[in-house]
DNA sequence: GCCAACGTTGGC
DNA sequence: GCCAACGTTGGC
């Protein structure tokens, strides 16, 4: 089992709003970056688990806990005209985008914020403490994972 | 709202 | 296949 890091601008979906959603699932659609593609399409396997961070907001940092509870398949968004996420080259032979299914799990009695983790020695080297790291879905090492779980009660 | 980082596109 | 132009991300 591994474990990921998933960005989201709370003003377009929070996890209030997957705590929220119906079953407290939602798909994890609208990622239009190859590096992020090849991980939901070949790497996120039902089972694993992300920490839910915020982008953009005050301030940035993870926030809770989702699983995946369907592993990679094709992100139908990309083919409706009518999707902010619409892409004219994905067509269903050729589907080019990918997504996977989350599931609430849990969220930190409080955010741990950006600054925090990168005031971690043990975080340096995780992605999202990097300046200029824009990549909206990132491998967490199972030593990073359990650093931070210890950070919500420190 | 600014801007640095960096991914994508398209002309050549 | 290079690279300049352009668009997007996301912290600040």
């Amino acid at each position: 089992m591994n474990h990921w890091l998933f960005k989201s601008e709370p003003s377009c979906f929070s996890i209030d709003d997957l705590k929220q959603s119906p079953n407290q699932t939602t798909y994890w659609d609208g990622v239009r970056n190859y590096q992020a593609r090849n991980m939901l399409r070949d790497d996120i396997k039902t089972g694993d688990t992300v920490f839910f961070y915020h982008s953009n907001s005050t301030p940035p940092g993870i926030v809770g806990i989702v699983k995946v509870v369907q592993a990679g398949y094709p992100d139908f968004t990309a083919q409706d005209p009518l999707s902010d996420h619409y892409d004219p080259k994905a067509t269903s032979e050729n589907p080019r985008w990918y997504m996977v299914d989350v599931k609430f799990v849990k969220k930190f009695k409080r955010p741990i914020s950006l600054d925090e983790l990168k005031t971690q020695p043990k975080l340096k080297s995780m992605k999202v403490t990097q300046p200029g790291s824009r990549l909206s879905i990132t491998p967490v090492t199972a030593f990073e994972w359990e650093t931070i779980l210890r950070l919500e009660d420190a």
